[in-house]
DNA sequence: GTCTATAGGGCGATAGAC
DNA sequence: GTCTATCGCCCTATAGAC
């Protein structure tokens, strides 16, 4: 129950830092354990450390602790769309996304849990549906804030999205020895362009 | 309160026929009214003259009585799939999804409210999208039955609906003269081709 | 049809950090 | 003093169980 108290010492913190933190760590913990629907948002708060209350102010709903690290992602697309050289709309949206995706490389077998647990959720299926939408509304108006018009912009994102999506099935699904996830996005991108030639 | 009812003049209706139906109108129109968050299944039971328990028989909650009719645009696409003749996976997937998408034309006036209703909720939205991920599923087992490999028929049917989307929106947004949906969803995959030559 | 557990929002009180 | 994170108890509506 006692955790690491990043404190001074002569101080003792009423709560534990990171509730955030933990709570999302217990979520996943639980979810994959026993399976989202047989997860109360108490049992969740109890593992924890902290009331059920506290969960609703750090996320917004149950789903919501399985994404915190969509936000950065999303934040690294739109900046690698925004420092990118010239090239095509598509490839442009579709490198960003491999390159940031690169964070995850080293997060593998939480990725993988993740995936599993969502998987067998249609409710977070939804949500992370709902994720990668934004973010490929997002990466729309990168495009457009270097001149790309519509309806190019939308298509080349949600292009690059669909890569990603099909990269990253790649990625969970091949054993260790595998290269990064950018490389799969990069695949996945040159297996559209042969098809739509 | 009272509905045409379709039975025989000889006996009378113990219920008003086509509850489904009639609750499924009464959500929309609720919904537009006064919003998703703010109707509650009682308002709708209640205006399609049912009880709330009859609303959780006929659909299995709250959000998915605005997609009554996305069932049978997935069928038509897979039929279309199986019955084209030779072509680009890509093509295949997107003609498909053209032709389907035209049960819609006769119907643009309660297509477009239903889009606004979505447009303004996020859990519609997800739900939205989780009908269109599923309608790529399905495209995309269509394709393999076909003899698509993948990643091929996960991608061409990934990008089928991406340019239906594209294409819807732009069907949606465009005034009452414009050409039917498969023509913008045929625009949609001209673009996207010349974006990834 | 009735009953109930759980999600999730509102609001005020508390107690730290600064 | 302000700001912010927590708690606790109120409530309603969803959705599943019986």
């Amino acid at each position: 129950m006692s955790a690491t108290v990043i404190s001074r010492l002569d101080s003792v913190a009423r709560w534990e830092p990171d509730a955030r933190g933990r709570l999302a760590v217990a979520a996943l913990e639980l979810y994959a354990e026993r399976g989202y629907d047989r997860t109360t948002v108490a049992d969740i708060a109890e593992r924890a450390g902290v009331t059920e209350r506290t969960f609703f102010r750090q996320f917004a709903d149950k789903r919501e602790a399985l994404f915190d690290g969509s936000n950065a992602l999303q934040n690294a697309v739109v900046q690698n769309i925004a420092d990118a050289s010239d090239g095509s709309p598509v490839d442009i949206a579709a490198e960003a996304i491999a390159r940031a995706a690169t964070m995850l490389d080293e997060r593998r077998p939480y990725a993988q849990l993740r995936a599993q647990v969502i998987a067998a959720n249609a409710s977070l299926q939804e949500r992370e549906l709902l994720k990668m939408a934004t973010l490929g509304t997002a990466a729309a108006d990168a495009l457009r804030a270097r001149g790309v018009a519509d309806p190019a912009a939308t298509l080349a994102a949600e292009t690059a999205v669909t890569v990603f999506k099909v990269g990253f099935e790649h990625w969970i699904a091949a054993d260790l020895a595998a290269p990064g996830i950018a490389d799969s996005v990069r695949a996945a991108l040159a297996s559209l362009k042969s098809l739509t030639a």
